[in-house]
DNA sequence: ATATAATAGTTACGCATGAAACTAATAATC
DNA sequence: GATTATTAGTTTCATGCGTAACTATTATAT
């Protein structure tokens, strides 16, 4: 390895702006920069656990915890107690919330747009490979991504 | 574009993993994940200022304030007013920072190795061409990177 | 030269985040 | 069945960050 700082320094750069982007962009709505990616989980599985979400967008149930909150008191989602498992929260999108589904896809893609439009589509692929595989390597050596994890 | 959450989340997944690695390596040095990276850009190039130290790392002016008061306040680094520009700072590292550098760099390295290690080489050299130009879309379209940008 | 702009740095405020300590409910063990 | 361990969720505390408002210099314009 060269210079880590390769990889870091632009990784951190495009991270920062993302999350700046998104929070501008979606201000109007009161969504937050990090509270979108929850919709989204949801778009794909309505009715996942908050610890499900947190495994999920790889984050701490800290973080899940604060994001269903804010979503939940801006009327994009509800949560509902599991039957079965009396801890645990069933979160549900609201007719709000699944409109938004556009709003926001709209603007993650336009970030994507600028950030890769100097990109040929094979160098698409390859960056879009590249960076899943490093992302792989950061779970726990046993982890098992939950059944809902896929996004397709 | 497919889905921009392929970019997306795994750049954020990274990003965050990496500042909480460096958090906690560089912990008994009092050193935070977010003031290393300048450090590394005095050891190219001693003596810039703070707002060059923001531009070079794209951070805000606020930011760089900040980690530099830190690093100061724990001996890394130390300020002179610039000769001629009584606003400017001229930032030196101390002995203490210069002896940061070989730790630093083999954090970091640690990360990065953890998080290619499944990269043939090519990919590695490609991977961090791609995240190159991607990040560089980034900059406000007049941006003209400080002559002591470059680490080499 | 004087009024106005721009620049370097600081500070206040708000957001996103993880670790750790905590509560309540379920599972496992004995 | 009672004790213990695990799990879902919450809260507290600390860190990193950007924006915007502020001060103090320097540069520009008139």
């Amino acid at each position: 390895m060269e210079d880590p700082r390769e990889i870091c320094g632009p990784i951190a750069h495009i991270y920062r702006s993302q999350l700046a982007y998104m929070a501008k962009e979606l201000e109007a709505y009161r969504v937050g920069s990090g509270q979108f990616e929850f919709l989204f989980v949801l778009y794909h599985r309505d009715g996942v656990s908050q610890e499900s979400l947190a495994k999920i967008l790889a984050v701490s149930k800290a973080t899940s915890t604060r994001a269903i909150q804010s979503l939940e008191k801006e009327g994009y989602l509800y949560r509902q107690r599991d039957e079965n498992d009396h801890r645990a929260y069933r979160v549900y999108l609201t007719e709000k919330g699944k409109e938004m589904r556009g709003v926001i896809l709209e603007k993650l893609n336009s970030f994507v747009d600028t950030l890769l439009s100097d990109f040929t589509p094979e160098e698409k692929t390859i960056f879009r490979l590249l960076i899943h595989k490093a992302s792989i390597k950061l779970f726990d050596p046993g982890f098992e991504p939950p059944s809902d994890c896929r996004m397709t």
